[in-house]
DNA sequence: TTGTAAGCGTTATCAT
DNA sequence: ATGATAACGCTTACAA
């Protein structure tokens, strides 16, 4: 496609090259007349300057890495829609990179980024990692990076999160205050920082109303097919009266094993998922969930990852910054008794 | 961040930068000894090619922009993914940008995604967008486009999309077949593509068994927020006994109106929806869907970019590329006396 | 076989 | 106030 440049404006007004830029630029004294001509000329010809000489030039590209685990998921994709709107807020476009939830991916990925010279990276993990030392080296190097979602517990690093130990903690206050004490907890991978989190939300429930702490109602599912179902029998036979799914994948699988081992919900186990399922309202029979506010971790890890990239990070602390999750009960996901 | 570059190693290794590009592009006469000294201490050094100065120097970017209305919906960011993988497979990154279903909105982000010099671009239209002009005029200016889902028919652009005639038609066959006659559609607004086919679908399968086409029956909803409630009413006083809901929303909206309306499904109205939702399964009542291959179609897509960009473009037609749908008939969704 | 130089588009520095 | 030049990193004629 052509274009033009900056020369091409110079050549036809006959100036330099660096009087059309400074004409553009606003920059220096320049004559009034020679600056209405340049910037009128510009204008007719649609001129655009050239963000890849730019970045040359800059060294930086004005592009934000993402790499997440999965795109089409209704988590990550509301979390790249605030990146996205966060980022052109301030001039910055996205490049989006998916690990498919494998650490080799993720490396891989990893190198791509930083070879396709993003200024920044927003990285949530994906549930295969467990060693953070590339990303720390990178770090290190100088490339500003902010965790989200999945993130490492590591105080060097600034990490955005969903308010994981409060959503689980009230998810399970909600099931107990509803008569529930046999709670079972499907989870995600153990060494995710979000499971640890949720976990522990949980026992602090339980732990509030003095019910016991059960490591046979305590299970984990990685991202296979099929994976649940086997899981869900077994926590069956422990007689749970509730069950806490602490992601979007695990709510709907055990709500489609429950249904299909026709086991009635309320009535005989309660349901309550971490989800942002955008139909949970239609879902029968009826889940409560914890939703994440997505949007927001997108957004706020977008701006602190771009205050890092342009040196305004004085007020912010490395740390974790948490966004409250919001619960959403469905009456009739009560039991009918209550 | 620092990196290394071809100076870096030339210097190090008193050699020119020609000498050092040469032996890394295994390009030339070059000494075999010469060549394994330098790709030796590249590798060492973990150098990696600078592809901001390649993309100056070869005038492309190897990136492909996509424009869609909205990444935060399952049926786009399924298509991202397939538009992802085949990039990827051939050297590409993808850099997303979303129209928020606005005219205007897609207008500058096409001028942002030219003036970011992407090498081609994947466009799915607004919703509000009728006048495609400035996308001609690009591809007039030898920018590659393809369009795809949402498209317009025009044998000058190269399209991908569903078969959105022949999953109309089989929705509306199913729904003839199991005893309905009086289908209501429930569509998007008219002057997209999509909707002229999909009501097209839905007319043949009327005609083919001679069923009369009620205008009254027909109703178009934007995007905004609470349309579809007042229409649904509207479409209920004329006594339909189905409902052919034809995009991801208005499914779901459709379904959320007749539970609130009590209206039983599929004894008192059938529901058959163009959805992806990923747990229509577990909706209640139960609604029968026709899939779009969202993942086939941004692969496909893609692979047609990289073509036209690559050059590679003799055997494709132009004109739109049809990929075939799936119906899913779920059984709760038969009348019952069926 | 290797080095020199020009060029991709832009801006900053240093003349003029 | 404007022009010439170098530089960003890389490739590629052309020269040696």
């Amino acid at each position: 496609m052509v274009t033009v440049t900056i020369k091409d404006i110079a050549r036809d007004l006959n100036l330099s090259t660096s009087t059309v830029s400074r004409a553009l630029r606003d920059s220096y004294e320049i004559n009034p007349e020679t600056k209405r001509l340049v910037t009128e000329y510009a204008e007719r010809l649609n001129y655009r300057p050239n963000p890849i000489a730019l970045s040359l030039k800059e060294n930086r590209s004005r592009v934000i890495g993402v790499i997440v685990p999965q795109i089409a998921n209704n988590f990550f994709s509301q979390v790249i829609n605030g990146i996205e709107a966060a980022a052109h807020d301030r001039g910055y476009h996205v490049i989006i990179f998916q690990s498919h939830e494998s650490y080799e991916q993720e490396m891989i990925t990893l190198q791509q980024a930083v070879a396709r010279k993003v200024d920044g990276l927003l990285i949530s993990l994906s549930s295969s990692t467990s060693d953070v030392s590339q990303i720390k080296e990178l770090q290190q190097r100088k490339l500003p990076i902010v965790l989200f979602d999945r993130v490492v517990n590591d105080l060097d690093i600034l990490c955005v999160t969903a308010d994981n130990f409060g959503g689980a903690f009230a998810a399970t206050e909600h099931l107990i205050q509803t008569g529930r004490r046999r709670i079972a907890h499907l989870a995600i991978p153990p060494h995710i920082s979000i499971t640890q989190e949720r976990l522990a939300g949980y026992r602090a429930a339980l732990e509030k109303y003095e019910i016991p702490y059960d490591e046979n109602l305590i299970r984990y599912a990685s991202f296979g097919q099929n994976e649940v179902e086997p899981i869900i029998d077994e926590l069956l036979s422990y007689n749970p009266d509730a069950f806490f799914a602490a992601s979007d994948r695990l709510s709907t699988s055990c709500l489609a094993a429950l249904k299909s081992r026709n086991i009635a919900i309320p009535e005989q186990v309660s349901l309550i998922g971490f989800t942002n399922l955008p139909v949970a309202d239609l879902l029968a029979p009826p889940m409560s969930t914890v939703e994440q506010p997505a949007l927001e971790i997108g957004q706020m890890a977008a701006e602190q990852l771009i205050n890092l990239i342009e040196g305004k990070q004085k007020d912010i602390q490395p740390g974790t910054n948490r966004i409250p999750t919001t619960m959403v009960i469905r009456a009739s996901s009560q039991p009918a008794g209550k």
